[in-house]
DNA sequence: TCGGAAAGCGCC
DNA sequence: AAAGGGCGCTTTCCGA
């Protein structure tokens, strides 16, 4: 059962679609009476289609109604406007419109999080959703769009409602440890006093008062003219120079990046009633992984992952997918050998195991080189006998590089494409030097596809194991009976790439805990059927965010 | 004065 | 000669 969803001027539609689009009911609504016709229809189980999840979804949660599933047709067309395997459709041919625009921004802070604009009008979701259906039945591989589909719709619910449930967030613990490293907090764009003492001592070694570290173009010149010869005033640049400078001027650098991006700014902006708020931006990379759009969720550095504290009586269940991206690999390319090395829990120590390479390292930094395109350094050293060891692997990503050498589109396993390549960028009349850069931007390009089919499958799979985990702590909250809000069960409260944290009543850690390893399982049968790999999680349960790893 | 680019660094 | 993918955020730099 789908009900499409519409806004025109303060009229709401509500229509109920027959699988074959075909409308059997008709509701029309106005914004007092939305929520209560969404909470009716919810035990029908409705997939509610709408243009953009954050607007219609997130005044819904304020009001306390959660809905199982929906789609997100604006992400979906996006998708499909894209594909490869859907280039020919109607919905692909057709000149871009109102649906081709990009999600509206849920940009701001959360002091606005209730104050969203209402969801705007646009074009008619039921036709849209016909030409979707079209586009993916017409295509080479509906199953696969299909489910792309769906996780990246359940993925756009999931941003929602972790935004609107937020990160447990101390902000007195957040105060005392960036005391603990800065000093207290200092006057508004005064230096804190640790990193002031640090750049005394930077002046001093250097022999220059005045020096400004936070230009990098000064800094260089102060650096220079004591007779150290840098570039840049990159940290890893710095750490090979030998000079009593450096040691404080790389303190400084950390300290000052921590103050200006997770300092006391940044808490007031963020953080309120004890939870940080980060907007997610699903699809926001062109791979398929999310963004975020103010907040930086996804960087917060481990320095205060201490102030991420459960409410009393509660815990954190912290998961990540162990070498999530190797085992994506191998079950796409059904490398049998990579997919052996994989039935270990730490699939880097397998490969050392089955005889590969000799040291974790090694395999670590040989792993991702293949998947990244490195040749140089331990990497570039490892990249034979990854070659030797797995040789279907490898034999796909190289095809997904060469691809994009030539300026071909390549594509994830559930059918995301990258943007299209650069083609011949030049002719005869090319310069020899136009012809290097030319090679050059080809050999990038290549790069990028070569992880873009990786690294894009990696992040179907995770919103797949999200999807799962987000179905099973519904249940173990209680389910569509219980009459508990969604933040008090156990939720889904953040998202990095291939980790998720759940806050949860600490009695019921141990369920949550099996409920995402199943779901792990789960996603790997969703995306592969049976091939033999295993996506091992690493699971911590925690009271804060620190403890984890 | 403003806005975009670049530099640098945080996360995966 | 160049030699590792994807982002967001803050500050500085620089030109319109």
């Amino acid at each position: 059962m789908h009900v499409a969803l519409s806004r025109s001027g303060p009229a709401l539609t509500a229509v109920e679609l027959e699988d074959d689009g075909r409308e059997l009911r008709r509701w029309e609504l106005d914004d007092g009476g939305l929520t209560e016709f969404v909470r009716e229809q919810e035990p029908r189980h409705p997939r509610w289609v709408w243009n953009d999840t954050s607007t219609w979804y997130l005044p819904l949660l304020a009001a306390g109604v959660r809905i199982e599933r929906c789609v997100d047709l604006r992400l979906s067309h996006r998708i499909l406007r894209n594909a490869a395997s859907t280039a020919g459709s109607e919905l692909a041919t057709s000149p871009r419109d109102g649906w081709d625009r990009p999600t509206p921004a849920g940009r701001g802070a959360s002091d606005a999080l209730f104050e969203l604009e209402p969801p705007s009008a646009d074009d008619n979701p039921v036709a849209e959703w016909m030409r979707q259906r079209a586009a993916v039945e017409g295509s080479t591989q509906p199953g696969r769009l299909a489910l792309l589909l769906a996780a990246e719709s359940v993925g756009a619910l999931i941003a929602v409602e972790m935004r609107f449930a937020g990160i447990p967030w101390n902000p007195e613990r957040h105060d005392e440890l960036l005391t603990e490293l800065l000093g207290s907090r200092p006057a508004p764009g005064a230096r804190p006093a640790r990193m002031e003492a640090l750049l005394a001592q930077v002046r001093e070694a250097l022999d220059e008062p005045e020096l400004n570290p936070d230009s990098p173009v000064e800094l260089v010149k102060g650096l220079q003219r004591a007779g150290i010869r840098a570039s840049s005033a990159r940290s890893w640049e710095l750490k090979r120079i030998q000079h009593p400078a450096i040691a404080p001027l790389l303190e400084y650098k950390k300290l000052s990046r921590l103050h200006t991006a997770n300092g006391w700014r940044w808490a007031e902006e963020w953080v309120h009633d004890g939870r940080f708020h980060p907007v997610y931006v699903p699809g926001g990379v062109v791979t398929g992984r999310w963004a975020a759009d103010g907040g930086g969720a996804l960087q917060l550095p481990s320095q205060v992952r201490g102030a991420v504290i459960a409410d009393p009586g509660w815990t954190f269940v912290v998961a990540d997918a162990s070498q999530l991206e190797p085992r994506v690999l191998a079950a796409m390319s059904g490398d049998a050998a990579m997919a052996r090395a994989g039935q270990a829990q730490d699939m880097y120590q397998g490969m050392v195991d089955a005889g590969a390479v000799e040291t974790r390292p090694q395999a670590k930094y040989g792993m991702l080189g293949a998947i990244y395109g490195g040749t140089t350094g331990e990497s570039g050293r490892m990249r034979p006998r990854i070659e030797r060891a797995f040789p279907v692997a490898m034999a796909y990503v190289e095809n997904a590089a060469r691809a994009g050498e030539r300026g071909e589109v390549v594509s994830t396993w559930l059918g995301r494409s990258s943007p299209p390549g650069h083609g011949d960028a030049y002719d005869e009349t090319a310069s020899d030097a136009q012809l290097r850069q030319s090679r050059s931007d080809a050999r990038s390009w290549g790069r990028f596809t070569r992880n873009f089919v990786v690294q894009g499958t990696a992040a179907e799979w995770a919103m797949c194991w999200m999807g799962s985990v987000r179905r099973r702590l519904w249940h173990l909250g209680g389910g569509d009976e219980a009459d508990a809000a969604l933040t008090a069960r156990p939720h889904l409260v953040f998202f990095l790439h291939d980790e998720v944290i759940v806050h949860t009543p600490a009695a019921l850690a141990a369920e949550v805990e099996a409920a995402l390893r199943e779901a792990a399982a789960e996603a790997g049968r969703l995306l592969f059927g049976a091939a033999p790999v295993e996506f091992a999680l690493t699971v911590a349960v925690v009271d804060s965010y620190d403890q984890a790893k």
